[in-house]
DNA sequence: GTAAAAGTGTAGCCATGGCTACAGTTCACA
DNA sequence: TGTGAACTGTAGCCATGGCTACACTTTTAC
């Protein structure tokens, strides 16, 4: 019984790993779409201000989005999201907002549930958020 | 009301980047806790397997965790715990079993909950963590 | 219409956390 | 007791995601 369960444990492990790099994207693709809806458009700088890096970074990471074919854009006229970009913003943010409201409806305190949130989400499994979604329908907070 | 907002959310996003850091120390000062109590020592190689990694980069991180004075062990003599990283492995430990627990509760699949928390259990703050204890406790399951 | 400010993009550096390859040490057992 | 297997440790590579510095474009404001 030990081989087994040092198994499953690495595997787990392995996926949390594998998690991480999509969460960045996840985070930038967020804001974006944010931006995009609040302000019309999306600017390097924008981005790194609110993710708070520097615009070199936002730029960088910005190019591995389009590269990965969830953003367009030409030099120095915004970014803006494919239709890819635009499904996964639209996943992520009612992720976003599932957490949050469980948090809420468990007593957390508005400001470190935002926080939380910001964490947590990227690790939530489609089975975690269905039980969250059950649990604030059964209180009628959905 | 447009900077701070964007301040506090640059602040947030910081705040979870510096967290990631942390989350790896943290899993390998909960299982060599774990190997340590239940086999009685905690060699880099049964870490390196546990966590699905290999031995090198297990042995690199664990003398990461000696110079940050979580772990102590002479050359070819297993890896132990300082009296810090006792604490924070009970502390990690606690932490994990309290998100399981709540997510149990909240009737998401056990493996499911095993392996959320993995990932969840680092960006939980103790405003969180509180307020997890609490719905457990009202629903007698604590 | 041009000069300064603001924004964009590129280059090159660093630390982290993976890896493989190789060398050295310990241990079990024949 | 000596040797092969298993384990430990080191070196050096790679990708990611930060950064600063510098060059270039666009916008703004006179």
């Amino acid at each position: 019984m030990e081989l087994p369960a040092e198994l499953t444990q690495a595997r787990r492990f392995s996926k949390t790993r594998s998690a991480q790099s999509g969460a960045l994207l996840e985070d930038y693709v967020e804001l974006i779409a944010d931006l995009l809806s609040t302000g019309g458009e999306a600017r390097p700088t924008d981005v790194a201000r609110r993710l708070g890096v520097s615009h070199a970074t936002a730029i960088k990471t910005i190019s591995r989005l389009k590269r990965e074919g969830l953003a367009t854009g030409l030099p120095y006229r915004g970014v803006f999201l494919t239709q890819d970009g635009q499904k996964l913003a639209a996943r992520v943010r009612a992720r976003h907002r599932l957490v949050v409201d469980m948090l809420l409806a468990l007593g957390v305190p508005a400001e470190a549930a935002e926080a939380d949130a910001e964490g947590i989400e990227h690790y939530v499994s489609e089975a975690t958020l269905k039980a969250f979604a059950q649990f604030l329908e059964s209180r009628g907070q959905s």
